[in-house]
DNA sequence: GCTTGACTTAAAGTGGACTTTAAGTTGTAT
DNA sequence: ATACAACTTAAAGTCCACTTTAAGTCAAGC
């Protein structure tokens, strides 16, 4: 069973023309072509494309994303420099969910911050609270 | 206490140029300066530079969070719009957290995958493995 | 065999977030 | 007073990841 890009990319929810990029910028060395020079993806391109995504979605460029599909498509030699770089991704996506729940905390601060503010009907509230008023997860908080 | 541009980057780990696209940028009204012109950044700075470095995490776009800063310096006539806005990053970030937890979850299985192949030499010994030697949290999964 | 929509490429264009450059000013230290 | 590092602006440049355009080709239906 094969798609043209066109229904790929709806499959994968893309723009046909990312897909000719990432061809372009040899992402996809592995895509069948027919005689005409029509890309014929196949089923098991999405393992492709999903790792692709999986890597964009960690921060990497598509450089480095190509390295790591040119690594795949040269065999068992290359297992160490792989499992190298799947290792530091990892690394790098564990610092980038800490960090983002960092965030998620300063932004449930901010969501009482205005509510609090919204039911007062200023932002001068908070000026009057008492530590007691302050919900403990804000309390001994680093901010305005 | 004043700090300079340049002072500020550095407490900030940022370019001072990139300070200066901020404030082009409409970000930093509350920057004052000194008779020449100078920026002089006060601590109480900080506090802005550090909503502006989250809702940056969280992906909003310069224009956005001018548009949120414009609202804070307008006074509490903005409470409900700013409330709003700090919702919507919130959901925005609790999906972004997601995804990454199950990005992370991919790499996690890579990592796996890789060891494995480490050790037999090849990446064909995943062809030869039975269900009970791959790890229960990767069984059942959809992948190559 | 012709139409038509989807495909092809190369090259140019876009948008975002800076970064660098050039020319000039400020302010501190001697 | 003068040197000098650090500041100022406007404008141009860079990098990245696409996206669009232009000109043309492929392939399925009539």
């Amino acid at each position: 069973m094969f798609y043209t890009i066109g229904e790929m990319a709806k499959k994968l929810n893309v723009a046909a023309s990312t897909l000719r990029y990432y061809d372009k910028e040899g992402l996809l060395p592995f895509v069948e072509r027919s005689g005409g020079g029509i890309r014929m993806f196949k089923d098991e391109d999405m393992e492709w494309l999903t790792i692709i995504e999986c890597l964009k979605q960690t921060g990497m460029p598509i450089r480095d994303i190509k390295t790591f599909i040119d690594w795949c498509m040269a065999g068992d030699a290359t297992i160490d420099q792989r499992l190298d770089l799947i290792d530091r991704q990892r690394k790098s996506v564990e610092q980038q969910l800490a960090r983002m729940q960092n965030t998620l905390r300063v932004l449930e601060y901010k969501h009482w911050y205005y509510e609090t503010a919204k039911k007062a009907g200023t932002c001068a509230v908070h000026d009057t609270l008492s530590k007691e008023q302050i919900p403990k997860q804000f309390r001994n908080w680093i901010h305005g």
